[in-house]
DNA sequence: CATTCCGCCTGTAAGC
DNA sequence: TGCTTACAGGCGGAAT
């Protein structure tokens, strides 16, 4: 489900109504992408420091007399939080609960692909392993033409892959790859060192609109995102070609088209997008 | 090293 | 109606 717009989306929806509370307790559920990696009990009396975001991932900063470091928390396809004052009793796919003095931080991951992993901090333990291999930040001043270029020189696979694979940069998830493809009018299928600069260029500016966009949007709630207030996003309605094929082009009134490139689904229009 | 494929889970929709 | 199949927004790790 959230790709980097759905997970900026839901921090600040709940960053500033957590921060400077202290956990009071932790809910566990089924098992999901990892244990939690501590004893619940050395989490009680923790003050949460402040919620950041690393590509798709969430880092609550955890300062107390006990332990110091703080959770990661990943939403994988299908996970969504809420905070609250009370919840309610969790339902069956409700599979972590920390809760604090200011309200209940509640974790619904029907499928279990997300995860919620202690370390010592974000340079240590799973965390470090987790972080240490993501690319830059699409809002950073680090995502330029030369840095996208440099990492698709030489290589063979799919651009829209490549955009994918989380490597050059984060946050870049299927919907959003297809999205800014579409709009730097470059064809998904296109080798990777098949880039030059000036085309890296409009990628890079492609991706930072779409995410920003979406952002705006309140993500997209292509089944049921929702941020930690409940409330659900509108861009699945501004999408340029995804979820859109055999309707007309925005630009061109060519219908768009659908593919597989390593069993996902990938949208692009044939006139307006050259290899 | 680069790339492709598998598997983790469950829900939903489409097809028969 | 009921059963089977395909697919879904991610990602680490094994296989090639």
């Amino acid at each position: 489900m959230p790709e980097l717009p759905e997970v900026e989306v839901t921090r600040r929806s709940f960053a500033d109504r957590i921060a400077g509370h202290r956990v009071r307790g932790v809910g566990l559920g089924k098992p999901l992408r990892w244990p939690l990696g501590c004893e619940v009990a050395s989490l009680i009396g923790a003050s949460v420091h402040e919620v950041v975001r690393r590509g798709k991932y969430l880092w609550v900063d955890l300062g107390g007399p006990q332990k110091q470091g703080g959770l990661l928390l990943h939403l994988g396809m299908s996970g969504s939080l809420s905070f609250s004052a009370d919840p309610g009793p969790a339902g069956p796919h409700d599979h972590f609960d920390l809760l604090t003095t200011g309200g209940v931080l509640r974790l619904h991951d029907p499928r279990r692909f997300g995860a919620v992993v202690w370390s010592p901090s974000r340079e240590r333990g799973m965390a470090a392993r987790l972080l240490s291999t993501l690319g830059v930040e699409p809002f950073s001043e680090a995502w330029t033409a030369a840095h996208l270029h440099q990492g698709l020189a030489g290589r063979s696979i799919a651009v829209k892959q490549a955009l994918l694979g989380g490597h050059i940069v984060v946050g870049v998830g299927n919907i959003y790859a297809s999205e800014a493809l579409f709009h730097a009018r470059i064809h998904p299928a296109t080798a990777a060192g098949r880039i030059g600069v000036v085309r890296a260029g409009r990628l890079v500016q492609a991706v930072r609109e779409v995410l920003a966009q979406a952002v705006d949007a309140g993500g997209s709630s292509l089944k049921d995102f929702r941020d930690a207030h409940g409330q659900s996003g509108h861009f699945q309605n501004e999408t340029a070609v995804y979820g859109r094929q055999g309707q007309p082009c925005r630009i061109c009134q060519t219908p768009i088209r659908r593919m597989l490139q390593g069993q996902r689904a990938t949208y692009w229009c044939p006139q307006c997008q050259r290899r």
